[in-house]
DNA sequence: ACCCCATTTCGTCAGATGGCGAATTATAAA
DNA sequence: TTTATAATTCGCCATCTGACGAAATGGGGT
């Protein structure tokens, strides 16, 4: 049951779950979700470990850098079914949409100076 | 995303969930969940419109009793997967265990006596 | 060794949430 | 019409949550 609560919770912020459906395209690094979601590096790190302790999503550090994955095969079907029921319930939602598309430009910019330009702010 | 986000905050409260497993057996009113989670009426009546109000659970009242039951057929797809997540997930766990077989003794209860007793503490 | 910088942790604040009892509502019974 | 009562709504309080900036952490680069 806690580990139900831990999925559900976490499920239960819309930056969080905007976070899980920009990762269907492949891993992010903190400061690509920075910019797509417009919050704080300590926020977005705060909702990544909210989502990696209820086992959503993984983390594969490089360097300075940290990426995260949606969990994949591995993970128990709790977490599998959760997934797939968020996917099919707001995939295609507007918002999902409007994410994408902005991800497109975030990914075209390099993460070097994506990062730079965060820190200005 | 704002009918997802009702369902996964419906769902991120341990005594909801306990609410939406005991429904799989039918209906129940008001003071019949008020004994099976031991929390105040007023508590229980929030917890069961949140619930109503994500969709999980319908509402049907006859006289002063008030019966709440899963959501069937009709529902949204979003929602019955939630239902089938739900129960493939905690419907097995120990406290849905143990809450069936609470629930049977209070089933076993007749329901004008049941709310009475209440009324006394 | 020193600095740089992506990320995380900490401290703090405003707002949301969950709990209760009291008051209100609505329906059945007398 | 008055009374009784299941349920809901309201007002209040304690706790949790999500936001931020500042400070700490830790892995490159010079």
């Amino acid at each position: 049951m806690n580990a139900f609560l831990a999925i559900t919770k976490a499920l239960s912020d819309e930056g969080r779950v905007r976070i899980l459906l920009a990762l269907r395209d492949g891993e992010l690094c903190v400061c690509q979700v920075v910019e797509l979601l417009a919050l704080a590096p300590s926020t977005v790190s705060k909702h990544v470990a909210i989502l990696k302790q209820a086992g959503l999503v993984t983390l594969r550090k490089d360097g300075r850098w940290a990426y995260y994955s949606l969990a994949r095969e591995g993970a128990p079907p709790m977490v599998r079914r959760a997934l797939e029921w968020v996917v099919e319930s707001v995939g295609t939602s507007d918002r999902a949409r409007e994410d994408r598309q902005r991800l497109r430009e975030i990914l075209d910019i390099d993460k070097e100076v994506l990062c730079s330009v965060l820190r200005k702010n």
